[in-house]
DNA sequence: TCAATACGCATACGGTTCGTATGTGAAAAA
DNA sequence: TTTTTCACATACGAACCGTATGCGTATTGA
């Protein structure tokens, strides 16, 4: 039986998560208070410092669920697309939408590596990583890619992937921005391919 | 006549950002108090709002400083080069090792970004991102690069290195992926070269 | 069923840091 | 020399964080 502690201790974490990424999103981990934030989801500090340690602790609780929430949309892209290759572009592609949202930029890409550090290194985060690197490594077996380090690939189209999305959100235009980022996107990932044909 | 009272004022600076950049680079922008920093310079907080006009505009002073340093390094390297095509990928390796060092990683790539926003938006205007944009387009001109938007290619080669140096950061034996990421780091570069040979 | 315990959360307090408002002494102007 | 300017120091109040402690309800055991 699920004791009914539990329950309630797991509603007033998702009340709290809820409130931190509505705040973190808005005004900035740092500009968030976290009298504000528990006082926003019915509760007090006291709550906060007992389920999630203090606010690091919670800025990684919704640094995780936002990710869960990445990782999903991301493997949807992949399976969705037609072939391997186009996959792993269409993987990328949604990487870089998803940073015209705010809160992925604003929690994601600035505040969460400032704050909890190298990104790589969050559970998730790992976990797509790895995806992508089986993908071109699954790429590299069939000969659609060189022979590079998958790993070291992986990361690196990741990167450029989230710098563009870094770009895209803080232009002016974003919507007119995000064409030429892909499209960049795409002749860079293309230095992977093999090169006869 | 350069009056006494501005070259004191220069003093008064140079000191506060050396001691800024000091404590922002081994604390973390967020975790270095202004006392301790304007007590480390010998001076008071009344200096530091004067100058600064705050922590922030302290901070941006010590990007602004960095940043001149990291585009001399960045020219300097491409310089060196045999070719403008190598002087784009001398580029980036450079980059690669500039964000290996300790100091760029936190205060450049970590905390400036989340404090200041978008690095394109800082008001000097990064010259680092910049100087490869205008590296790029020189090389469209030329016809050695397909003709991409020149910006959008400079952020992602970027955002590739700067993964990369992430990436050779955190590892376990920095000295053996470094080979693994410039590798793959030019074959990526290589699909902004014309196709045709 | 009832007493005892566990525990989730609220409350209270001290310490640290930040921003502003005001004071001061030396350089510059008169 | 007298007056003004201004670079910087000092003083004060407010906000925030982390820990220690208290309270009330759910759970356990007899």
């Amino acid at each position: 039986m699920a004791t009914k502690r539990a329950q309630m201790m797991e509603e007033t974490r998702a009340k709290l998560v809820r409130a931190a990424r509505e705040a973190f999103a808005t005004k900035g981990y740092a500009a968030a208070s976290m009298d504000d934030i528990t006082a926003d989801a019915g509760l007090t500090r006291g709550a906060l410092y007992h389920n999630f340690g203090g606010k690091k602790g919670l800025l990684q609780a919704v640094v995780d669920q936002i990710d869960a929430e990445m990782v999903a949309r991301l493997i949807a892209a992949q399976e969705r697309a037609p072939s391997p290759w186009e996959g792993l572009l269409a993987e990328g592609v949604t990487y870089i939408e998803m940073a015209l949202e705010p809160e992925v930029q604003r929690i994601m890409l600035l505040d969460g590596p400032a704050v909890l550090g190298d990104p790589s290194q969050w559970p998730n985060q790992n976990a797509c990583l790895l995806r992508t690197t089986q993908t071109i490594q699954a790429l590299i077996d069939e000969g659609t890619v060189k022979p590079v380090d998958a790993e070291a690939a992986a990361r690196l189209i990741n990167g450029a992937a989230l710098n563009a999305a870094l770009w895209i959100a803080a232009a002016d235009e974003p919507r007119a921005v995000l064409p030429k980022a892909v499209e960049a996107f795409r002749q860079l990932a293309a230095g992977l391919l093999q090169t006869e044909r």
